[in-house]
DNA sequence: GGACAAGTAAGAGTTTCCGA
DNA sequence: TCGGAAACTCTTACTTGTCC
């Protein structure tokens, strides 16, 4: 491991450890001498990272310093683009846009030799990618952070038009779809609507009560959510599964 | 017996020297 | 640049001795 890696790697431990982490520690972790550490430590004291050691207890890294954008490695840069890409596909064109944000901002701080996001080798491709929202994945969204209730048109399967209020809960991504769950007060259920066949949605000026939580949280305990990613490979619902996507 | 100070041991950071 | 070894320093916790 180069040396600059080793440093980062070291500020990374400190900043995440519970408790003062010892040389002896910070050594057996990148497999080097416990010698190396102390000088890499002194190598980041130099640069006035905030390590400090205290005799008998270990190294910490002093609260409020935080990495700098350009201590991302090549993985990460390529990581955040492969992640922040496959946004492009959810047919969601607001977060499409948030993500190509995300993208210029991180290119824009990253000094040179900048392993640039937008030279990277990973690509996405945007075949069969999911068809694009006809209502506004925004709102949903933010239905889902307030606990709004919506007024959806739906439109299922068998092309039949209902018109439901419901308790927005989640938003799951599928490589083939995007599904809503919610508790339909229709259908009086938990229901997962294709994001793609919501006709129309509105976000009314109720929200959820004292229930949100509770349904979140009934929601995860009975359903799979992914039921469907597997189903291809590994057939059988599990007992406890009442999904129903309409 | 309780409170306090001094002594001691253990753990861990720091430094130096040397060689690969 | 890194690792090994040794000596030193510092902090903490525990033990021991003394005094009231």
């Amino acid at each position: 491991m180069a040396r600059s890696a080793r440093m980062f790697e070291i500020i990374q431990m400190l900043r995440t450890a519970q408790a003062p982490l010892t040389a002896e520690e910070i050594a057996r972790r990148l497999e080097v001498n416990k010698r190396t550490v102390y000088r890499d430590i002194a190598a980041l004291q130099a640069t006035r990272v905030p390590v400090e050691g205290a005799a008998g207890i270990g190294y910490v890294l002093r609260n409020g310093f935080d990495l700098p954008p350009l201590m991302f490695t090549p993985e990460e840069i390529e990581a955040i683009t492969v992640g922040l890409s496959l946004i492009a596909r959810t047919g969601d064109r607001s977060l499409e846009a948030a993500g190509a944000n995300a993208i210029a901002k991180i290119d824009a701080v990253l000094p040179p030799p900048r392993p640039s996001v937008a030279q990277t080798h990973l690509f996405v491709s945007p075949w069969h990618a999911i068809p694009a929202a006809k209502v506004s994945m925004r709102l949903i969204r933010q239905a889902i952070r307030e606990e709004r209730k919506l007024k959806l048109r739906y439109r299922d399967q068998a092309d039949s038009l209902t018109e439901r209020i419901v308790c927005p809960l989640a938003i799951v991504y599928y490589i083939e779809g995007v599904l809503l769950a919610g508790f339909c007060e229709l259908r009086n259920g938990f229901r997962h609507f294709r994001q793609d066949r919501i006709e129309a949605c509105d976000v009314l000026d109720i929200d959820f009560g004292d229930t949100g939580a509770g349904l979140r949280k009934q929601w995860r305990e009975t359903h799979d959510i992914f039921y469907y990613e597997r189903q291809r490979g590994a057939p059988g619902k599990p007992e406890h599964d009442k999904s129903v996507m309409i």
